[in-house]
DNA sequence: TTACCTGCAAAAGGTTTGCAGGCTA
DNA sequence: TAGCCTGCAAACCTTTTGCAGGTAA
């Protein structure tokens, strides 16, 4: 348990030193709190776990180190259109298209992507609704524009 | 043309009686300008479109008939977790099960699905980055509550 | 030492709510 | 007519921004 501890500090220290930037107590606290939370917690959420150790911190930090950390790979998101709410008129189970830089979202029709097999272990523990299938893309004009 | 829009009128028509909802002049633009629009609105962008037509529009009814239509089934929404950021630190492709009441998110690793074929036309038109693949489920315990 | 980072406070969106008046069925 | 729906305005909540001071390298 310590040695694993003090394995997360050790990659998290080398990670910024390749993409330099500066490791301080606030970025290793956030980092560590995210590491230990399976709860794909929002910002706030991670604020509230870092202030139990680091009372001072404040939200301005959370929120410019968690857009930091995900813009160098570090974590991801999972909400990346979070701009607004978006509606889709299409009720039936479909997939999408998202162009990860423009946010465009074009539909995919649930046919032309083969059968998906849902796990075993998922059915049994879960009622499934439905699923959808997410593809992160570069559309054409921004691939163009990279 | 004309008929396919006599069609829309009166599928709205009918499914909102069926629903017990009542058939406004604004529900009925917001309906129009939502089946006409493929690029996944959002509230904002429905609001702007639909005051072309119906200059006196609130943002508030646009928002209220959006949930409305959303809570009947009429529409769905494409960004189900919005009601903050979430992170995950777990930034290697997987996937994602989802309570649609409690927003529980629970990762399930990308080798415990089959391989995705990705189809050919994707491929084609867009630079593809990576995909997952999202359940929408009922857990345990809000399956237990139903 | 220098550039980067933090914390505060204020501003900026996006979204929700309460309520009075109006409309559908 | 009764209950539902709309529009206004204010409130709310999350997120962003500017800036002055502090810290890592």
């Amino acid at each position: 348990m310590k040695k694993k501890n003090t394995q997360q500090v050790e990659f998290f220290r080398e990670k910024c030193r390749s993409l330099g930037l500066n490791v301080t107590p606030q970025r290793m606290a956030i980092y560590k709190a995210l590491v230990g939370d399976e709860t794909h917690p929002s910002p706030d959420a991670v604020f509230r776990r870092v202030r139990l150790s680091h009372p001072t911190i404040s939200h301005a930090t959370v929120y410019k180190t968690l857009d930091t950390f995900e813009r160098h790979g570090i974590i991801s998101r999972l909400t990346p259109l979070h701009e607004s709410v978006r509606y889709d008129p299409m009720t039936s189970q479909h997939h999408h298209i998202v162009c990860v830089r423009c946010k465009k979202v074009v539909n995919l029709s649930d046919g032309e992507l083969g059968t998906i097999q849902i796990p075993a272990q998922v059915k049994r523990e879960y009622r499934v609704l439905g699923y959808s299938v997410h593809f992160s893309v570069l559309c054409a004009s921004c691939k163009d524009r990279e």
